[in-house]
DNA sequence: CTGAAAGCGCTTACAG
DNA sequence: CTGAAAGCGCTTACAG
C-alpha cells in the first residue's frame, strides 16, 4: 500500500498542473503531451482531441520555463531604462513590447538611475538567462561592459548611433542633430545661446549632444559656455532654475537650447510667468518632439527621432541574431529629423 | 577513453558555466557551491574563497531559472498596462519597479490595449509560473476572470477601491472622486457642464467615473447626457473634437470635466486658439495632476492619485501574500487628492 | 561542514 | 504515430 502524496508546502495554494497529470487523464503518455503542444502534426487526431480535452479539464498551461534548459532559450529580452517619465523611454518600450509581442516574446523591464542598478539589473537578467539584453545609452559602467562581453547574449544599446557598442546598437547621430539645430539658431541671429541639459547616468550619452552645441559656436566664433545641467526631475519645474542660472551668468541671453522638449516647455512657461514674448525676448529649441511641443504657443522648433522605432529595431536585431546565430547588422541608424515651429 | 562532449549547437554562442564546472574547479561538490549562493553560513570560509575564485575565473552567474522547480517561486511579478504614454501607467509601474527591485522580485511587463491581448499576456505570464499578476482596471474578459481564478497565484488589479476583484485590489474610489469634482463644479454655479472621456477597453473602469459625475448632476436637477467619449490617443489634439461635439450639442457649454490632464490641456490650448478665457468662457476641470497641470496658464483644478503608490501597494500585496501563503489584505484605498487651481 | 541521491517539469534523441 | 530513457541546472531533504 503507497504511502499518499503528501503536497510541497509551498505549492499547497496553486494549482500546478503538470503535463503528467495531463497524459496521466487522457490515457497516454507525456511524451504526446509534449508533442501535443509543439508538434501537433506529429499527432494523430484521436490522441489530440483526447489530450486537449484533459488539459482543458484541469485547466492546465504549459510550463514554458522548462524549455529554457532544453532549447537554451528562454524567449525573454531584458530592458533597462532610467526612468519612464521620460516620453522618449516610455516610446522606446512601447515599441519594443510592440515586437517582442508580435515575435512570441516577453519583455523583462528594469529601472535604473544608476549604473550600480544598472549593474545589478544585468546581473539578474544573465541569472534568469534572457536572450537579450536592451541598454539605454552608451555609457556604462566596466562591469557591466566586462559581464555583457564574456557572455553570448546579444545586447543592444539605444538612442546613440555611433559606438563604441558592447555588441549592437541603434539610435541617431546625437552630435549631427544637436549640431544642425545648434546651426539653424545660429543663422537665425541668436547669439548668446544657452544651453540646458539634465544629469543621469547616461552621461556620455548626453555630452554628445552637448558636443554638437559647443561645437557649431565654437565654429561660428560665439561663445560656447552658457551649459547648465538640471538636477532634479525632469519636470516643467526644473526649467526655472536654469532660466535663473544662465541670465545671471549672462544677461543679454537670447536663446536657449534645451535637450528636452519637457525643459523647453518649462523655460516656455516659465517666460509666460515673467511676460516675456517667445521668441522675441527669448528663443527655445529642444529635443524631443513631444505631445506638447505642437500644443504649446508659441509650436516648438525641436528635435523628432522616434523611441517607438528605436525599441522595435533593438528588438528586431536581438530576435534575428537570435535566430541566425550573430548578428549580420550591428548598428542601425534611425535618423532624426528638425521640426521647425514658432519657437525660434 | 571517454568521447569528447560535443556541445549542444544552441549553445554554441554561449558561455553557459554551470554549478558543476564551478565545483569541479574549485574542487568540492555542486551542492556546497549551490549552499555558498543561498546558504553561505552552511560553508566554511576556507571552501567559500575556493568557490568564489573558481566561479570568479568562470564568469559564473548563477541560474536563477531552475530555483523555480525546486522552490516553485519564480520572483518575477507580471504587469499589464493599455499603455506607457499615459502618466498613470508609467507612474504605477514606476511604483511596482521601485518595490519589487527593493524585494529581490522582478517586473515582466505586457502592452495590451484589448481584452484578447491581455488574456494573451496572462497566458503567457502563468506559462512563466510568474509569482503574481497586476492587471490594470476591474473590466477583464470572462476568459482571463476564469484563468486566474483557477490558479493559486495571486492577483492584484488597480485603480478602482471597489470590486468585485478577482482576488485583490488597489486603488481609490472612482465615484466618489467624479462625484466630488462635479459638485465643486456645481456648487460654483457652472450649470451646462460636459464629460469627455476616452474609449480604452477599461471601459468598466472609466464608467465608475462617469457614473460619480453623473449622478452629482443629476441630483443638482442639471443635464447630464453632455458625455463625450473620444477614441483617438489620449493626446492634447484628441480634445479638440470632444469640445467641437459637445459645442454642436449645448451652444451654452459653460465647463468641461475631462477624464484626464491630457485631455484638459488640450481642451485649454484649443481655448487659447479661440481667443477664449478659462475659466470664465469654459471652465475645465479633470484628473491626474500630471506635471502639465501645474504649468499651464491656468492652472488646472484636477484629481490627484499617486499612481506610484498603487503600484507599490499592488507589489506589496503579491509580496506579502507569497510570503504569508493567503493575502491578509483584500483590498486598498489609497485615496485621492483635489487639487483646486485657477481653470474653474 | 560536506556531499550522494532524488526530483522539479519538461524536451531531445531515439527505438519501436 | 507512440513512448521509455536520459538529461537540462539546480535544490530539497538527508546521511555522514
Amino acid at each position: 500500500m503507497k504511502t499518499p502524496e503528501t503536497p510541497r508546502s509551498t505549492s499547497a495554494t496553486r494549482t500546478n498542473v503538470t503535463m503528467s497529470d495531463v497524459a496521466r487523464l487522457a490515457g497516454v503518455s507525456p511524451m504526446s503531451v509534449s508533442n501535443f503542444y509543439n508538434q501537433p502534426a506529429k499527432v494523430s487526431i484521436d490522441t489530440r482531441s483526447k489530450i486537449l480535452e484533459a488539459a482543458t479539464a484541469l485547466g492546465y498551461v504549459p510550463n514554458l520555463l522548462t524549455g529554457v534548459y532544453t532549447s537554451g532559450r528562454s524567449r525573454v529580452v531584458g530592458a533597462v531604462v532610467p526612468s519612464l517619465h521620460n516620453p522618449s523611454c516610455a516610446s522606446m518600450i512601447q515599441g519594443l513590447e510592440d515586437f517582442l509581442g508580435q515575435n512570441g516574446y516577453r519583455l523583462m523591464l528594469a529601472i535604473a538611475e544608476n549604473q550600480a542598478s544598472e549593474y545589478r539589473a544585468v546581473r539578474v537578467f544573465l541569472g534568469h538567462r534572457l536572450d537579450g539584453i536592451i541598454l539605454t545609452g552608451t555609457d556604462h559602467s566596466h562591469d557591466v561592459f566586462q559581464l555583457l562581453t564574456r557572455t553570448g547574449v546579444p545586447v543592444v544599446e539605444t538612442w546613440s548611433s555611433s559606438g563604441p557598442f558592447i555588441k549592437m546598437g541603434v539610435g541617431f547621430s546625437l552630435f549631427e542633430a544637436a549640431f544642425e539645430m545648434a546651426q539653424i539658431m545660429i543663422n537665425r541671429g541668436y547669439q548668446q545661446i544657452g544651453f540646458v541639459g539634465h544629469h543621469s547616468y547616461n552621461n556620455l550619452h548626453l555630452s554628445k549632444f552637448q558636443n554638437g552645441f559647443q561645437i557649431a559656436m565654437r565654429e561660428a566664433g560665439l561663445r560656447e559656455d552658457l551649459v547648465y545641467f538640471t538636477t532634479g526631475t525632469l519636470g516643467f519645474a526644473t526649467a526655472k532654475f536654469a532660466l535663473d542660472h544662465l541670465l545671471q551668468r549672462e544677461p543679454k541671453l537670447q536663446a536657449l537650447f534645451c535637450a528636452s522638449d519637457l525643459l523647453a516647455a518649462g523655460a516656455i512657461f516659465e517666460c509666460a510667468r515673467r511676460g516675456w514674448s517667445v521668441p522675441d525676448r527669448l528663443a527655445v529649441a529642444s529635443y524631443g518632439d513631444y505631445d506638447i511641443a505642437a500644443e504649446i504657443k508659441p509650436g516648438l522648433t525641436t528635435i523628432r527621432a522616434s523611441g517607438h522605432d528605436i525599441g522595435a529595431a533593438a528588438a528586431r536585431m536581438i530576435v534575428e541574431s537570435l535566430e541566425v546565430g550573430l548578428p549580420l547588422i550591428k548598428t542601425i541608424d534611425v535618423g532624426y529629423e528638425i521640426i521647425v515651429r514658432d519657437s525660434i
